[in-house]
DNA sequence: GTCTATACTTGGATAGAC
DNA sequence: GTCTATCCAAGTATAGAC
């Protein structure tokens, strides 16, 4: 996946044309995926959303399903980044909850489960796909068995829930959910979820005899 | 979606040749979805598995569209009807735990939630496919919005949590779950799941007070 | 580095022979 | 009812001009 081009300094605030047009195109294919699905996003429909030429697709990424690959990088980018930055600002259990629905409406409205999602149906129809794509995932994966890990420390639940184990399960709810609603277009029924999750912690700290605040290190 | 042809009784068990073709086209589809994803589902690629000419697809569904939607029947059609007799098995919570891990590994194995996830993915890229793609989720939801209701009847749960609601929840976790088995090719982590259930639903039973056994009607 | 033009392939859909 | 042949649109990918 090397540039031809003359290569400037890493880090470098100012964009060339080449840079630019592969900023569209990333940008083009995130919006294809969210837009027409998987089988929507082809060269041409995605060169036609960044404004560039067809061609240009296969000069960048040499493939459309390495473009593909290269959308998926940067919606994990952005969104790690963001839940990286969300969960430092988590306090409380019912805290969390609140912060848990800011951040999967957020995903929800820009489509950013969307790629993924789609990334996945996707694998079923291009070999070596899919492992590409499961590589990709796997950051979600540990980022959501980091944080649960140190939500249920020092919980008696800890003892019942192994942090690997809920974080699959949160991953797939957080498919399941999106998929879900982009089919009724209709979100009312996840946040619904979240409601009841965050009743539900609010009655747990009500019991008492269960941790729901977290150490701040 | 009527068929020119002379009609035969219903319920004859007599196949002509066109139900015969009917039905190898709509296990095709299944098949293609389950194999090759939504955009790999052609109507060249089904024919081929269907063994018959790509011409008939047109001729018998009048588009690819009609007749994955007709794949999706069929597989709504099987699946429901084995879930109702899972569900009648059914006496104390533990028990259901079990029967639903061996349905699970069922749709897994067999592709059926393929279908679902391959289908729900591929509405972005047609237009109109959503409603119809909906229209026939909605039983699933329904199914599992009343084996919700009875299980938690008589339990104080039943206080803290809506049907509608768990049932939602419960189908986009099978989705999301059956993704990520798919994409990984190992469905150990899902099964993990039911393990924990299973542990959890004994440790309700062992302190009481909650009920977990099921009134047979 | 970008665009136009083009070769090639696959897919949806129809017409007409059998 | 099925098959062959065919049309047309869309997709991937490359070559070569600018």
């Amino acid at each position: 996946m090397a540039r031809s081009g003359a290569k400037r300094g890493v880090g470098s605030a100012v964009s060339s044309g080449s840079e630019e047009t592969r900023r569209a195109l990333v940008a083009g294919a995130i919006e294809a995926l969210c837009e027409e699905g998987f089988s929507g996003a082809s060269a041409r429909e995605i060169a036609r959303r960044a404004g560039c030429n067809q061609g240009l697709v296969f000069y960048h990424f040499g493939s459309v399903a390495n473009l593909l690959l290269a959308a998926l990088d940067e919606v994990s980018r952005i969104r790690l980044t963001r839940y990286q930055s969300a969960v430092a600002a988590v306090g409380s259990l019912g805290n969390l909850v609140e912060i848990a629905e800011s951040i999967f409406k957020e995903d929800l409205d820009a489509g950013y489960i969307s790629v993924l999602a789609e990334m996945i149906a996707g694998t079923s129809s291009t070999p070596g796909l899919g492992v590409e794509v499961a590589a990709r995932i796997a950051p979600w994966r540990d980022f959501a068995a980091a944080a649960v890990r140190d939500t249920l420390a020092d919980s008696p639940l800890a003892q019942l829930l192994a942090p690997e184990e809920v974080a699959h399960a949160v991953v797939a709810l957080y498919l399941g959910l999106e998929m879900l609603a982009h089919l009724d277009g209709d979100r009312s029924p996840a946040l619904a979820l979240f409601d009841r999750a965050g009743q539900i912690a609010g009655l747990l700290s009500a019991l008492g005899g269960v941790s729901t605040t977290r150490e701040k290190p």
